[in-house]
Parts: structure tokens; C-alpha cells; sequence
DNA sequence: ACTCAGCTCGG
DNA sequence: CCGAGC
DNA sequence: GAGT
């Protein structure tokens, strides 16, 4: 819950440890292993903060988040300039092209590894030899599209029109754009709308941007294509799908997110992010004996024996995005500063 | 030995 | 139910 | 992989 200073030091004395543990953590994440991807995360974070260069495993011992085996490997780094675990990994074609396969949407370690296994290692491969469902065959025809970052003033062009569409059928409806466009970044890997209407019902609002708003923008060459969206059996209110601006060929993931406007404030958390700083927060209301998900702020729930939830817990708040701060005795932060 | 967030949607 | 995305 |  520490503020974040922004100052990302360019000349970090430890730059060059940085370096070589995220090329480990990367690789962590690539085959599959998720805590030693988040530790390493957390180690690299804290490294980061330091002002003076870290150089024997006593020093970087003491840093919290840093233990025995980070510390040796630090250590390894700063003496050797270089980690012999790094260079054991093999940068097979297997490896290569599972590296490719995670790029594509809709594509994760499962599958990506049983394709490798089935002795695939290009996405034409993938086109014409394996069995791929619609949205992986549009995660690889526009692997390129949804990896092309979408710069602030194009994200606005995205919200303008958007709002308009949706203004022409009901003007009581708001629009928030949330994710990193909201903390403030210069650019973006896709746009979130967050959708509201005061004094309205889901079941309303969902009618009207799912029977009319968004058939509409297919009309007008906006939306390509729907990829997930809320069904009548769920009580689901998103629409993931494509899009591309007037006079572009590039297709951009956007989602539309419907929220009850007494839940705002939660929702403007959990889809303002960053990732880290709501696994942080969230994690923080469950020590303080609450629960935190995008629907609101809960008193804890009773848990059974596998942990899973017996009961729900009473709401403390969801409207309110600073009384949630505030009642989980964290200082309100601006969404710029949610980046951890 | 156990946690590391918690949810929704497609298949 | 599991995998994946957010 | 680290913390409890």
C-alpha cells in the first residue's frame, strides 16, 4: 500500500540484476509456473526501490520478499554477470513456438502445450492441421492487431465513438473508460468501457447495449466481431469483441463491462487495476477480515473445509470508490497512482 | 503444509 | 467442470 | 519462490 513515487529509475544501480531476474521470470511464466513468476515479480519490485547496488546474498537477504534462493541467485549475478540456471533453459523450437502460441487470445499454457506436443510449431501449422475454435482462429489471424498498442488520443477516439452510439439511444446511460487509460497512460493493450445507468435495472441497461448498441456499431463497421459475452443463462454483464476505427485496418480488443450503478465504485476499482494492486488490495481486505471483489466490499465470509464459500458476507459498501479506501483504511489514491 | 484475489465466460 | 481472461 |  506504499504511494507510488513514479520515479522509475533509469539508472537503477541494480539494472543489471533486474535484467537477468526478469529473463528468469519470464521464463517461469512461460512454462507454467505461476507463485515462482509472482515471487519473482515481488523480488524484482523491491529490488527496484533501491537506491544503492545490492552485490552479496547477506544484503540482498534482508530485503523482504528476497530469500535464501533469489539471494544466491542475486549474487550470482552481480559476481558472474550472468545465471547459469537462465542458461540452462532451452530456447528449443519448442520453446520458440511456445512462446508464439501465448501470444495468441483466447490461448494459454493448456493449450498451447498440447499443440506442441502434437508437434506444432507455427500458426500456419496451427491453421491447417489443428482443431481450433472460433476465437483462436481470430486470436491468430490478428496476433499482430491485439498486440499493436492503441495510443491515448486513439483510445479517446475509441470513447467518443462509443458514447455517441450510446447517447443516441438512451443519454442517461454513462460511460467510464477504465484500465490503464484511466491511470493515465500514454497508451494501451485494449480499451474497457464501464457501463452505468442511474435508476435502472441490469436487466434494462443489458437490453439496450446488447439488443441495440451493439448491433448498431456491427451496422456501422465498428464492432468485427463478439468474442465473449453475457448469455440469458447468466447473470453476466460483459461484452468482449473487436473493434477498429474509421479508416483502420487494426483490430483492437474492447470490452464492455454493464455494472449496476450501485456497485460503481467497486467496479471502477476492480477494472481500473493495475493487476498488482488489486491482488494487493484485495489481499489486504482479507487480512482485515473482509472480502473485496467488483461487486463491493464485504464483511468476511464463512468458509468450508476446502475453503470454498458457504455464505456471502454483508455488504459494507460499492457505490463509493473512497469509502471503499476508506474503510479498508487505505489512502485514497488517484487511479494514476495505481500502478504497482 | 499451506497461501499467494476472485470472478465470469466458452467449450 | 476446466481453462482462460480480466 | 517467499512468508507464515
Amino acid at each position: 500500500m506504499e504511494k507510488h513515487t513514479g520515479t522509475e529509475d533509469e539508472s537503477n544501480p541494480n539494472a543489471r540484476t533486474i535484467e537477468v531476474l526478469k529473463q528468469m521470470m519470464d521464463y517461469y511464466d512461460r512454462t507454467n509456473e505461476h507463485w515462482k513468476t509472482i515471487a519473482y515479480r515481488k523480488a524484482i519490485a523491491a529490488l527496484k526501490k533501491r537506491t544503492r547496488k545490492i552485490t552479496t546474498k547477506e544484503e540482498a537477504l534482508a530485503i523482504p520478499f528476497i530469500g535464501s534462493r533469489l539471494a544466491g541467485k542475486i549474487e550470482e549475478i552481480v559476481f558472474t554477470n550472468r545465471l547459469r540456471r537462465l542458461e540452462n533453459t532451452n530456447f528449443d523450437s519448442a520453446d520458440i513456438a511456445l512462446q508464439l502460441f501465448l501470444k495468441i487470445y483466447g490461448v494459454g499454457h493448456s493449450q498451447a502445450s498440447l499443440w506442441i506436443n502434437q508437434g506444432h510449431r507455427t500458426l500456419n501449422d496451427l491453421l491447417t492441421k489443428a482443431t481450433l475454435t472460433t476465437n483462436q482462429k481470430i486470436g491468430i489471424e490478428h496476433i499482430d492487431d491485439f498486440a499493436t498498442r492503441i495510443p491515448r488520443d486513439e483510445v479517446e477516439h475509441h470513447g467518443r465513438i462509443v458514447r455517441n452510439a450510446i447517447h443516441k439511444e438512451d443519454p442517461a446511460i454513462e460511460i467510464t473508460i477504465g484500465g490503464s487509460c484511466r491511470r493515465g497512460a500514454p497508451d494501451s493493450g485494449d480499451v474497457d468501457f464501464i457501463i452505468t445507468k442511474p435508476d435502472a435495472s441490469m436487466e434494462t441497461l443489458r437490453t439496450i447495449i446488447l439488443d441495440t448498441v451493439i448491433p448498431s456499431l456491427f451496422q456501422h463497421h465498428y464492432l468485427r466481431h463478439a468474442l465473449a459475452s453475457s448469455t440469458a443463462r447468466s447473470d453476466g454483464s460483459k461484452w468482449h469483441g473487436c473493434a477498429t476505427l474509421p479508416g483502420s485496418k487494426i483490430w483492437h480488443r474492447i470490452d464492455f463491462l454493464l455494472v449496476p450503478h450501485a456497485e460503481m465504485g467497486a467496479a471502477l476499482i476492480y477494472f481500473t487495476g493495475n493487476d498488482i494492486f488489486n491482488r494487493s488490495i484485495r489481499l489486504l481486505a482479507s487480512r482485515k477480515g473482509m472480502r473485496l471483489n467488483q461487486r463491493g466490499l464485504w464483511t468476511d465470509v464463512l468458509r468450508g473445509g476446502k475453503r470454498e464459500r458457504m455464505t456471502q458476507g454483508a455488504l459494507l459498501e460499492s457505490r463509493d470508490e473512497r469509502k471503499i479506501f476508506g474503510l479498508l483504511g487505505v489512502p485514497w489514491r488517484p487511479p494514476e497512482h495505481r500502478v504497482c
